[in-house]
DNA sequence: CTTACCTATGCAACAAGTTGCACTGCAACT
DNA sequence: AGTTGCAGTGCAACTTGTTGCATAGGTAAG
């Protein structure tokens, strides 16, 4: 159960609807802590009967109503007290190593289409996650605080980035090897 | 659905009972994709009724007996279909990472700790990988098929840990800095 | 004018994964 | 003699997360 935690960090940057939280959680937290926004409602219901957090209906014009949440006194000795746990390991889920280590029992080539194409999807979050750094935290010297903080993560965002792109390529690099000069016609 | 096609990859390298692919998620594939035994028992039950895997009751002595099970053709089949399918992208749940990120609204220090104490954690997987890499494949160069699979997601495993240590280094780096040199007593 | 997408919230059914327990027997340490 | 740990399989209850659907008005493109 840490949800629940990952939406407490996100409320006590800033009140938000179930619909903002779901979409930051696309990009900042995301990399770290994806949520549809069906299991933002569910679990922000559930977090508002534990009086963890409050709504407030604000009406918009042209727009559906929204329901913002702010943390209460208790959901921020919740979010405290979590802190102070031990965190759990890290998990990392790659159907793509998966197909890579299961390759010789199927199409070859098709896992290796498939780990180029990831290849692509990753360095274009990465671009955008450095893109975001230069905008968003241009002197990271200067920052302190939630700020601070913000920045480390995303620099673990980065860093992960990096890491699976190196891998990809090394993937690429040893597999494709034993067709060396195949696709000059 | 996946956990499926993790124990299919498994028994299509070497037949095996639940209780020795529990032990082998924990370490190989373990680092891409984890289970529990209950999960694997589960889930092989499944796979059985649905004709992927055979059962075969093997008696020992001194220990219980155990269910072996090996692939179907149609398991295989299973299989060779799933690895053409594109693969879902990598998600990485770090606990740790919220936690850096709300920080600010608990206990630093305890966090700091955590962030030493996984360090420490990462350390040491990375090495034993490190070690396995030497003893299991002391020439990758001269790796064909399965094996060169195997070691490529190895690769990737250490890939990833390097990654993770970097990034708790540097944030142990940056947010230790107001605190310099309070501990000499 | 119609199709499609964005904002906004949410239910219901299902799939996947976790936690806790139960049972057996051997070996090793205290 | 008693505890701990390993090997081995499994059920039951629970929590978490996913998929599909429903609703509804606005805006933009074709």
């Amino acid at each position: 159960m840490a949800l629940e935690h990952a939406i407490l960090v996100s409320l006590a940057e800033q009140r938000s609807s179930g619909y903002e939280l779901a979409r930051r959680f696309d990009r900042s937290i995301g990399q770290f802590w994806s949520a549809t926004h069906q299991q933002v409602y569910k679990v922000l219901g559930r977090m508002e009967q534990d009086g963890w957090v409050t709504a407030t209906v604000v009406p918009q014009e042209g727009r559906p109503d929204k329901k913002v949440y702010d943390l209460t006194a208790a959901g921020r000795v919740e979010l405290a007290g979590w802190l102070a746990l031990p965190a759990q390991p890290e998990v990392t889920r790659s159907d793509l190593a998966v197909k890579v280590r299961g390759a010789a029992d199927g199409d070859l080539d098709a896992v290796l289409a498939e780990v180029a194409r990831h290849r692509a999807l990753h360095a274009e979050r990465l671009d955008s996650y450095l893109a975001n750094e230069k905008h968003e935290f241009p002197d990271p010297e200067s920052l302190t605080g939630r700020r601070l903080h913000q920045w480390l993560v995303l620099r673990g965002g980065i860093t992960l980035e990096q890491g699976l792109i190196g891998w990809y390529d090394e993937v690429l690099g040893t597999l494709r090897k034993p067709t060396p000069r195949k696709a000059t016609s």
